[in-house]
RNA sequence: GGCCCGUUCGUCUACCGGUUAGGACGCAAGAUUUUCAUUCUUGAAAUGGGGGUUCGAUUCCCCCACGGGCUACCA
């Protein structure tokens, strides 16, 4: 076999939102594809008509747009094998459904689904395969003749694919080695359907990545069964020898109980399994998104790289043109890896302390205005920098910080009650007086002086501090003293003294 | 039920015949601190069970158990 460019593809069905598992699925394509110098394609695997869900599609770009998982081709992204979405290459695949009957290596067939289902209730592990064929209603049962007045008479019919029983097939995958299966317990699986003029996934899936020149499928384990099918049909079409390689990734689970994360996972376990919000159109049920959540893309994209691969090495931050460097398939883990929801905000809390402050800022000031709060970017800034590293995302900031920006309007009870003393009120008023005279009312100069004058007096330096805390913030939490007073300034920090001892004593 | 894949701390994982079984998240304790956090230090915590192969198995093979996936005119 010739060198040939790598060319991977991602291709989601449009049934819905793309779940977290599908992204991480992209993610490898995409940090394999970047490290080999290959090409990424987005096709749209819209061949089941009943399943398709409007405004998947764009969702789909956009959550991978937001991610930075770049294509080179594909749907919205242009390039020269198109189209990129199957419902529009009827015309293709109907070509290469004839080729296989032409060379009896598919058969049209006419049960019914109802047909079918009734024998699966009568006979136990039922299969439509080389046992059972002969005793269906198809063409290879049927006259020629009758067969294709049953076509022209406008019966509806599926074309199956052949397969001979009792050979074992080989998948060669690049994660799991060689798997081996026998075509025997493989079932004659429907290649297309003529309700609706397309091909199934199968079918589709080999036509496209053949046309298309992929040369590695990195797809959900889910699919590892089908593998040899799909083998069977690169022989069938005489294309072994571009057959491209496959590698089978294990799958998230869900982190408690049993079962693959599913889309239902939802926000029923408290944590998004969507990089976007969404809306079910038809239902109208909106389901979480990591977005929305506030995480940092850059957070997500780490950590969903580290579920199911490691680097071969203890560092865990990195970034994407990191990750490309070091991906690698073979240090992908065969088995499922339980959804982490606890990391992956250990992630985002990584990340935003990378981030500078004016781009926290600009993340931050929105959520300020919905408080009804303006302030000067230059001030938000100044607060982001003081109260990011306590933080795990940005909307956390407005309860850890709005002291910054609004008075105390009551005092949390608790802390009043241990950290304002019998004689708070009268130090504090003397504290007032000392503070009026300060200036300038930077951080460290007024600290100073302070400190001195509790010295001097004797006072003990928590109780007159822990009491000053309660005035400004009204709870017992916040940033050091002094870069508080600093911040909101002379007159605002001796106002809200001067509160405090009016309201607590 | 049948077929396939898998099984190391609670979780994500490293160790691809010889290690005191390593790291990270989480958890606990301690230190720092005027508070809450952050940070730092320390600690508890794992090779599913049984057979082989071997001087020696987490590592190779077999059986069992368990987990996961597939078994549609869905992808």
């Amino acid at each position: 076999m010739t060198q040939r460019k790598v060319r991977v593809r991602f291709a989601p069905s449009p049934t819905g939102a793309l779940h977290i598992g599908g992204v991480r699925t992209a993610l490898y394509n995409y940090l394999f594809a970047k490290q080999q110098g290959g090409d990424m394609i987005l096709r749209i695997e819209d061949t089941d008509s009943g399943r398709f869900v409007p405004g998947a599609e764009d969702y789909i770009i956009e959550a991978l747009t937001w991610l930075g998982i770049q294509f080179d081709e594909g749907v919205s992204f242009g390039g020269s094998y198109g189209p990129y979405r199957q419902s529009e290459r009827r015309a293709i695949y109907k070509t290469y459904v004839d080729q296989l009957l032409n060379d009896g290596l598919a058969y049209v067939a006419f049960d019914t689904p109802e047909e079918l289902e009734v024998k699966r209730t009568e006979i136990a592990n039922f299969q439509y395969d080389a046992s059972t064929r002969m005793q269906m209603r198809n063409s290879l049962t049927l006259a020629p003749n009758e067969t294709k007045a049953l076509i022209d008479a406008g019966n509806q019919y599926v074309v199956r694919i052949k397969i001979e029983p009792n050979e074992d097939i080989i998948v060669n995958d690049l994660i799991r080695g060689e798997v081996v299966i026998n075509s025997s317990v493989l079932d004659d699986k429907v290649l297309y359907k003529s309700s609706d003029q397309l091909p199934t996934y199968h079918l589709a899936n080999i036509v496209d990545d053949h046309l298309m020149e992929v040369t590695h499928v990195i797809r959900g384990e889910e699919w590892l069964p089908s593998a040899p099918l799909h083998v069977l049909l690169y022989r069938y079409f005489g294309w072994t020898e571009t057959m491209p390689q496959f590698a089978h990734l294990a799958l998230l689970l869900k982190p408690e109980g049993n079962g693959k994360l599913s889309k239902r996972d939802g926000d029923r376990l408290g944590f998004p399994v969507f990089p976007l919000e969404w809306q079910d159109p038809k239902t109208g049920d909106v389901s979480s998104g990591y977005r929305e959540s506030g995480y940092l893309p850059e957070a997500v994209v780490n950590f969903l790289a580290l579920l199911g691969w490691n680097p071969g090495h203890d560092q865990e931050m990195m970034s994407m043109d990191d990750l490309i460097k070091s991906f690698d398939l073979t240090r992908c883990s065969k088995s499922g890896a339980k959804f982490d929801y606890e990391k992956g905000k250990w992630f985002n809390h990584q990340y935003l302390q990378k981030k500078d402050n004016s781009e926290l800022a600009a993340l931050f000031m929105p959520i300020l205005e919905s408080k009804g709060v303006s302030a000067e970017p230059a001030y938000v800034e100044k607060v982001v920098g003081m109260m990011k590293d306590r933080v795990t995302f940005v909307k956390e900031l407005w309860d850890t910080c709005s002291f910054f920006f609004v008075a105390p309007t009551e005092y949390d009870e608790k802390t009043a009650k241990k950290r304002w003393k019998a004689d708070s009120a009268t130090q504090l008023a003397e504290l007032v007086a000392v503070l009026r005279l300060r200036e300038p009312f930077d951080s460290e100069g007024t600290e100073e002086e302070v400190k001195a004058w509790i010295e001097s007096h004797g006072y003990h330096l928590g109780n007159i501090m822990n009491a000053v805390r309660l005035a400004l913030v009204g709870e017992g939490k916040g940033p050091h003293i002094f870069d508080i007073t600093e911040a909101i300034g002379k007159e605002e920090s001796i106002k809200r003294i001067e509160r405090a001892i009016e309201i607590l004593k």
